[in-house]
DNA sequence: ATGAAAGCGCTAACAA
DNA sequence: TTGTTAGCGCTTTCAT
């Protein structure tokens, strides 16, 4: 069934039909009418590839993560989705993995249909080199970028984030008030954000003049899924490091919960033993017992911003290059002291 | 950058440069090298609507997923586009919400790109009278429909499901055998694999003569990732309803955990005063204290079969129109009983 | 092995 | 208000 056919039926022009389909208002309400009938009655869809042939937007914006099934990312291209579709939006999603060639052809892809911007969903995508972020440049001269939760600065590169050294610095400081500073850092990330993070942890650290802090910064290469992986990792670092911490802050929810497995193996008991504290405030938080206090990164607030943004952006609005806001901490039964917020 | 611009370069003909894009064997290497120097030159990459315009298939399936943010279809989407991919297809995913409109809409959409076949994942694509399930018949005309987790009986639907109905129903006998017979029953979908699931526990209860097994089936309609919400929820069935109950199945994890939050509240402890049995083994069974049992319902080996499947209809070969999976439970610290199964 | 040319279904000037 | 027509970029016969 194609416009030809509708139009022949209805005894018009492929031009009125289109223009039917178009919503324009250069057509008699009788003439709609009748077009409108025959569209209903065959279930008429438009070809989206020969539609998207003309040149104008095909109003879809492209949406690239690395992994659906990480918490985060798959709550931050469903609230993304969510966001655009009421905004009249199709989107068009991705799944990359992790690697970066990948990425690149991934994105050419996802160019070639024609998209009329495209986000990058956590900042796996920005590499610490100019060679890792030239695909960027690349496709910024084409049409905009979006980044949630990651920053570049690049002309037609727009950044929604979270302030994420700050957040962590003041996450550190908390706990470093709280008379607890033998504190294990837990990562598994080495991206923008996992950089910023480890950085506002490594400054409140250093300003206290905490000795060593950095043998008590450790990595965990495993999947981030598996809690009792992780327990054991944590487990290991405290037997056969013979380190020792009373406190354990995690860059990311399922770290945190390991952390509390292993506590709960030992026998020590959260927070009087152990203070743990994790990081995006996910739905985890409130599945262990004791609850885990957690760093609340906005993810809501910030696809809210980055979708207004990018229909700013498409309207030809001039707008800030970056947007960022505060976490904040939210203090629940996994650490033992109070913060002045909520 | 149109494929003319490139057969300018290359001094060749578009037919040329098409065919070296589509990798026919009937270009002369030399002629093949010179136009891929060209490509690569100025990264080329062909428009895919003018592509899609031909006729043939654009290796694409369409995959609908009611909220990417669940943990279990966030899990199924991720699974399939794993597998999509690595056999050469690319996916197009939709998020529909639970509005059936929508969904039809959606649907619409998807097939206007076209898509060589699509997804539904999860069962609440099927409703129970034929109305409802209209567009799944008007759709499978056109291209096949896989159904993950769900099942209808219809030329050119083929489903992959998880016998949810057998699974629940030894999930009820392993805690009746452990001699619990007051079960609370919560679940907060009634989608075909709700009802099964409901329909298992059932008919488990009712073999053994249970009185009142329905008055202890309940079911919340909240937001279920706020495990509070679900606890409170739990606690209101005892007190204001005043039901007695020493175990608890649900119909997904996180109501399980929201009653083991319960239990926590109460000073009860799990799984001594009250055994909880989970369903979809996610990651949050062994994020809580103790650690949940959970039905497997194999997603993996499932989205494997799905896409397997697939690959074959789409090849022309004659294959079952439903497969399914036994699902397992898997025995963790929140029930006393032991089962046969690892 | 390569090129010329006819569509694919739609949009948008331009005419009427 | 409606119709005619020229593309959009590619695939695919059919010639050569």
């Amino acid at each position: 069934m194609t416009i030809y056919d509708i139009s022949k039926k209805a005894g018009v022009s492929i031009a009125t039909v289109s223009r039917v389909l178009n919503g324009s208002d250069k057509v008699r309400p009788a003439t709609r009418k009748k077009v409108m009938d025959i569209i209903e009655q065959y279930d008429y869809t438009p070809n989206a590839f020969a539609r998207g042939m003309g040149l104008r937007s095909l109003q879809t914006v492209g949406i690239l993560c690395a992994d659906s099934s990480d918490l985060f990312l798959a709550k931050a291209v469903y609230c993304l989705e969510e966001e655009l579709q009421a905004n009249g939006y199709e989107s068009l999603l991705c799944c990359t993995g992790y690697n970066l060639d990948i990425k690149q052809s991934y994105l050419n892809l996802i160019l070639s249909k024609k998209v009329d911007a495209v986000i990058l969903v956590g900042s796996n995508f920005i590499g610490e080199t100019d060679r890792e972020n030239q695909y960027i440049k690349d496709i910024s001269a084409q049409i905009p970028i979006m980044l949630l939760n990651a920053s570049y600065d690049y002309p037609n590169v727009y950044s929604t984030l979270c302030d994420d050294y700050t957040a962590m610095y003041e996450a550190t400081r908390s706990m470093l008030d709280a008379g607890i500073d033998d504190i294990l850092y837990l990562y598994n990330s080495v991206s923008y954000s996992g950089r910023r993070k480890l950085e506002g942890f490594s400054a409140a650290m250093r300003e206290r003049h905490i000795a060593d802090f950095d043998r008590r910064i450790r990595m965990y290469e495993g999947d981030p899924q598996q809690m009792d992986d992780i327990a054991s990792f944590v487990e290991h670092i405290a037997r056969n490091d013979g380190i020792v911490f009373h406190g354990v802050i995690a860059s990311e929810d399922p770290l945190a919960i390991g952390a509390m497995k292993y506590a709960g193996r030992q026998g020590l008991s959260v927070p009087e033993d152990l203070s743990v504290i994790g990081y995006n405030n996910s739905m985890l938080t409130t599945c262990c017992t004791p609850e885990l206090t957690s760093v609340d990164n906005r993810l809501e607030t910030q696809t809210h911003q980055l979708v207004q943004t990018l229909l700013g952006v498409l309207a030809g609005e001039e707008l800030p290059k970056q947007s960022v806001f505060s976490g904040r901490l939210i203090t629940r039964g996994s650490t033992i002291f109070q913060t002045e917020n909520q």
